[in-house]
DNA sequence: TAAATATGTCAACATGACTGACATATTTTT
DNA sequence: AAAAATATGTCAGTCATGTTGACATATTTA
């Protein structure tokens, strides 16, 4: 990579943007498309890939907590959620304080299924910080951290920390 | 920002992976929602920010470049441009070597939309550049040029770097 | 003159989001 | 004990943005 394009110094505020844009757009553009030729397979969308990753990052979340995190109303979430209930991927037990509340985990054929989807994904994130160094994958942290919305991101990097830099 | 949690020596690599991939979720989802109230009140979606961005940043753009560009079909960019010309934000200009060709520029209208819809996101994002430190950023493009698809990254880095850097 | 190319349009479909109202089951409050 | 509140699910309709495949016009190239 030429280094060059990558020294801030040399760039405007309004060329910084520009950049951090750009690129923050077709990075995640292409990197949230890796799965979708396998989720096909299955007769699934992003939607449904983000309801088993944050279901098997947080096993025995609730439905309003996962409404909350992921910031869509009943319906949208019901729509996919029912589906990958019908189909064996997430279960969903009685909360034994409140039997009100729906308590989400991963089924095994679930977390098989999330291995699958996330394979490629991973391989190609791991590649990527390989390549920027490990200095470059704390900025990225770190400036990500920050487009936050103020609101969301206590709860946000509470969730995305947990279990991790102890 | 507690620096623990940006220490990449203290995370496994699926760690590194999963911390990447949700920040990066969030961290896009809630940036690129910000103009969205703004889109709203002219009857414009993210599609068409998204084309008054990459045809102001590329003056004189082809119709077929811009399909490449974004990676999208004739019906999905037709459908959104045909409103902005029709609105008169965007132009189309004949080619003239190649009259079949339609040169996309920016309206006067159209340049001022876009600096009024983009306004608070830049403001957004110079904030969080300023927070997350200058070595933050250069890591950060870094980290989102590798993780571009390698068929699409030397075209795409070509577009973002132009005219600066230099 | 025929073939190829650049672009536009059409209708139908898919995915994933929203609104607002209504429903059942359970817990909390009165 | 009854009413109110809460957790979740469902319904029908709507919207934004993507795709497919076919067909069209205008222009350039062979």
């Amino acid at each position: 990579m030429t280094d060059i394009f990558f020294n801030v110094k040399k760039h405007s505020d309004h060329q910084k943007f520009l950049k951090g844009m750009e690129l923050l757009y077709f990075g995640y553009r292409d990197f949230i498309s890796w799965p979708d030729d396998v989720l096909q397979t299955y007769g699934f969308g992003r939607a449904h890939h983000r309801i088993l990753h944050f279901v098997g990052r947080n096993p025995g979340l609730k439905v309003a907590e996962l409404l909350d995190l992921l910031n869509i109303t009943k319906q949208s979430l019901s729509r996919v959620l029912s589906t990958l209930v019908e189909k064996g991927h997430v279960r969903q037990d009685i909360g034994s304080i409140d039997r009100r509340q729906r308590l989400l985990h991963l089924t095994e054929q679930g977390q098989n299924l999330l291995d699958k989807i996330t394979e490629h994904q991973k391989e190609h994130m791991l590649k990527a910080f390989k390549k920027a160094g490990d200095q470059s994958v704390e900025g990225f942290w770190k400036v990500l951290s920050a487009l936050i919305a103020d609101e969301n991101r206590t709860e946000i990097l509470d969730r995305v920390n947990k279990d991790m830099g102890e």
